[in-house]
RNA sequence: GGGAGUUUAGCUCAGCUGGUAGAGUACCUGCCUUACAAGCAGAGGGUCAUAGGUUCGAGCCCUAUAACUCCCACCA
């Protein structure tokens, strides 16, 4: 028997505990069945998940939990990106320190410790929403394993040539003091200036206008450039001009890309200000001079300014030029620069000795790869393929910091040359670990690589990382491709990119197969969520607290793959009465069916109607799932229950209370129907509702199946034929139910009222005539006269209470 | 500038291969019905963003337009 009322915050915690007790949704590598591997996205950990994690991590769960029911043997593995720039900063924002003040190793111990507190929250959090990933073991982007495996990565593509190390302009964040890939670029609008400069014609009393936001920069310009179709300033090719304030002499040449209707017309061009003058340095061969020391002082190019900040050098320069009337203008403008995604500070470009994975060169496989993915929802494909063509770096790897993989690397003091370690050694230190030969020039010395990966150099892997767990060989392609990489659509440039990039570069394959793209869950007034911010809305840890597990998995089910949501608690509620209705309705059906097993019986005409919608719902229901429909089928087999409560249920109580006075043949007609519906709803239910669907199958079905536990019972099939012209004899009689209804509600009777009489005209008369009796009980009829004919249902003398 | 999405009832959203506009919620009217008042029954409520087109027939297909959201590019 079933409490009278249900009690989430005990019975959640109770399967919780017995799921993981009892191993309940491991992974059997013997298995025969098909395996179903999820590539499951590993938690940054850089601060305290939100409700957007929750709903893309329970549409994950859905999906396993959906191939388990099918019987798939499940991969379902859990993971943490433990290490990089995310966590740093997060670390450094814990202690409030900036992790250059702090010995490097020192640093490292309390990124080590703070993460693993952060870590043990992500694990209860995971705990008490039910997820069934496997919580017993997991990897972690830092452990010495993982390391192995991306040290591994590092060398096989160093050697077969998509690594290089070059001193290239990069991206550079002048405040976390490191490079960072295009991926990691965030737009952001900014309030600046156009400064309107006169650059003086060399030995003439003449100048021309070159309009900039940067004049800083003044320091370090190369060339000033015209378009190649500006008559009006076709004549400056042959002269030289010379730079504001600072007096020196450049060339003028002239290039397409100068847009003759902004600014004046005339650029100057500096390396390196932005991305065109990175270009621009390349196709015109022009010197390097860099303004800006790493963490973004003036260098020694800007004479009396150096050591200024960015910000303090524009204001004096302006002040300077201004003062020597070499500023003829200034307009407010609103522009949009790229900034670091951790920080929020502008990029600059550095020419720095940075490790590169070259995919500028591999664009078209690299695209190609993402027409062959099957992505839900579809129109998600799009960003990939706009991201690929757009491409303009490479992959920038390596990062002027700390916490991380290190380089398998080692220089040559005498040569400077390369030293790589050997695969067997991994993973090394190169800053305590030594080279095991002599570099080829014979010098035994060797300075370390200081730089770290970048943190998706590593979780790139996270399909061979997370195998590995499993099949322990390491840097493998054996169960490669995984069935499915979830993840939302603002990982698609990066996580999603970088991984196929590394699985085509290593093993010529696709990672995996499907791409399941979740939308943001956005916060009421439609600005992001950030982990570090709580932006008016509910953390999981309250919402699973006040709500249940359950109903904020409910919530995040009927949410739409791939849409931002706007968060809400309203929508919560839903989920408790959705919840509370399948207890109380499991509760009564199951109230008759205590002592009942069940066997075949010639069924009632209702009782088969319901049957047939039930297979008529599974067929849609698988259908729907496997095209990753969550919400769909949700909605389907939800809409399916509410009309078992509040017709079928209606329809057949009476014949299931007084079996003496329907027949014990219509009664266990009414429990065959029963028990066989209510079994098949929970299981339908319980990928979205794992816990209370537990809870209703353990009281009664577990020991009749004899499964451990609902979520490896699998599905109830019924048979995958459905009889169309019994789903609509049924509605018929449905629609005399309502008709009832309505009258009774329009003369503001009780539903009990007892009717004299009711007569149908219909063509199905021998349909209906035999569901005469549970059509009496819930009509409240006492005589039923049927007509053939055009569908009518008209009401007889209503039966007073008092003669009643 | 390129791309994607959205626009349907007061609100949140479904709507398949083109065939009489749907659900939940809110509001209104009733009903304590031997599971559930966190319930049940019933009613009202829509120019399917706009303008054209294709079609016997368009929420759906085509062409424009508008508003909002997101991604990318631009950043002199």
């Amino acid at each position: 028997m079933l409490d009278k009322k249900y009690n989430f915050a005990e019975k959640e915690k109770k399967w919780q505990d017995y799921w993981f007790e009892n191993d309940i949704y491991k992974y059997d590598p013997n298995a025969k069945s098909k395996t179903f591997a999820i590539d499951t996205p590993p938690p940054t950990v850089n601060g305290h998940i939100h409700m957007g994690h929750l709903s893309s991590y329970t549409h994950i769960e859905t999906i396993a939990r959906h191939h388990r029911m099918k019987g798939e043997n499940v991969y379902f593995p859990f993971g943490f990106d433990d290490n990089g720039l995310p966590t740093e900063r997060y670390v450094e924002k814990t202690i409030k320190k900036h992790a250059s003040e702090l010995p490097r190793q020192k640093f490292v111990e309390i990124c080590l410790s703070e993460t693993k507190k952060l870590e043990d929250e992500f694990f209860d959090l995971y705990k008490s929403a039910g997820f069934s990933c496997n919580l017993k073991e997991h990897y972690s982007s830092i452990s010495p394993n993982t390391q192995k495996i991306s040290q591994k990565s590092f060398l096989e593509l160093y050697k077969k040539g998509y690594i290089y190390q070059d001193k290239a302009p990069s991206l550079w964040c002048t405040e976390c003091q490191t490079a960072c890939a295009q991926s990691e670029l965030e737009d952001m609008d900014v309030q600046s200036t156009f400064n309107y400069l006169k650059f003086f014609i060399s030995g003439k009393d003449k100048y021309v206008t070159v309009a900039t936001t940067r004049p800083e920069m003044l320091c370090g310009v190369v060339c000033v450039f015209i378009n190649p179709n500006d008559k009006k300033n076709a004549y400056l090719l042959k002269e030289k001009l010379v730079v504001p304030h600072f007096g020196y002499e450049v060339p003028v040449y002239a290039d397409e890309l100068v847009d003759l209707e902004k600014g004046s017309g005339v650029v100057m061009c500096c390396t390196f200000g932005d991305n065109v003058d990175k270009e621009w340095q390349r196709k015109h061969a022009l010197p390097i001079k860099e303004c800006f020391t790493s963490n973004g002082r003036m260098s020694a190019l800007a004479k009396e300014f150096e050591g200024l900040s960015i910000i303090e050098c524009r204001k004096a320069v302006i002040e300077k030029l201004r003062e020597e009337h070499l500023l003829i203008k200034q307009e407010n403008i609103t522009h949009t620069v790229s900034t670091h995604d951790r920080c929020g500070t502008p990029v600059e470009i550095e020419v720095k000795k940075q490790w590169f994975i070259d995919v500028l060169s591999h664009k078209k496989e690299l695209y190609d790869a993402g027409i062959k993915l099957n992505w839900h929802p579809l129109n998600m494909r799009a960003r990939y393929l706009n991201w690929v063509e757009n491409l303009s770096w490479n992959w920038c790897i390596s990062r002027q910091r700390y916490y991380g993989v290190p380089f398998p690397v080692w220089y040559c003091k005498k040569c400077g040359k390369v030293c790589l370690a050997d695969e067997k050694d991994l993973p090394v230190d190169p800053m305590k670990d030594q080279p095991k030969h002599a570099c080829q020039c014979g010098c035994n010395e060797f300075v370390p690589e200081t730089d770290v990966m970048d943190t998706w150099a590593t979780s790139s892997l996270t399909p061979q990382i997370s195998a590995d767990m499993h099949t322990h060989k390491g840097l493998d392609d054996s169960m490669l491709p995984f069935d499915l990489r979830p993840n939302a659509h603002d990982n698609i440039r990066v996580w999603d990119f970088y991984t196929i990039v590394k699985s085509l570069y290593h093993f010529n394959k696709l990672p995996w197969t499907d791409l399941m793209i979740s939308g943001y869950v956005t916060s009421p007034d439609g600005s992001k969520l950030a982990k570090s911010k709580a932006n008016g809305v509910s953390s999981p840890q309250e919402v699973i607290k006040t709500y249940s597990a359950d109903v904020t998995r409910y919530w995040a089910n009927n949410l739409a793959l791939g849409k931002d949501t706007a968060f809400s608690l309203i929508e919560f509620d839903n989920g408790k009465k959705f919840v509370n209705k399948l207890w109380n309705a499991s509760k009564f059906v199951l109230s008759f069916l205590e002592d009942y097993r069940p066997r075949e019986v010639e069924l009632e005409t209702m009782d088969a109607w319901l049957l047939e919608n039930y297979k008529n719902l599974y067929n849609r229901f698988i259908k729907h799932l496997d095209a990753y429909e969550i919400s769909l089928a949700l909605a389907e087999v939800e809409r399916f229950f509410w009309n078992f409560c509040d017709n079928y249920v209606e329809l057949v109580k009476r014949r299931l209370y007084n079996p003496d006075i329907f027949g014990q043949r219509q009664c266990e007609s009414a429990k065959y129907t029963c028990f066989h519906v209510l079994l098949g709803m929970l299981k339908m239910f319980s990928p979205f509702v794992p816990h209370i669907t537990e809870e209703i199958y353990q009281s009664y079905y577990a020991g009749i199946e004899n499964k451990a536990s609902v979520h490896v019972s699998g599905y109830l099939n019924l048979g995958e034929k459905v009889d169309k012209s019994v789903l609509e004899k049924g509605e018929e009689v449905l629609d005399i139910v309502s008709a009832v209804r309505q009258f009774k509600s329009e003369n503001k009777l009780s539903l009990k009222t007892e009717l004299e009489d009711i007569t149908i005209t219909s063509k199905n008369c021998d349909f209906i005539k035999k569901t005469e009796a549970d059509l009496k009980g819930v009509a409240g009829a006492r005589k039923i006269v049927y007509k053939d004919g055009d569908f009518k249902v008209e009401i007889g003398k209503v039966i007073e209470e008092e003669q009643a």
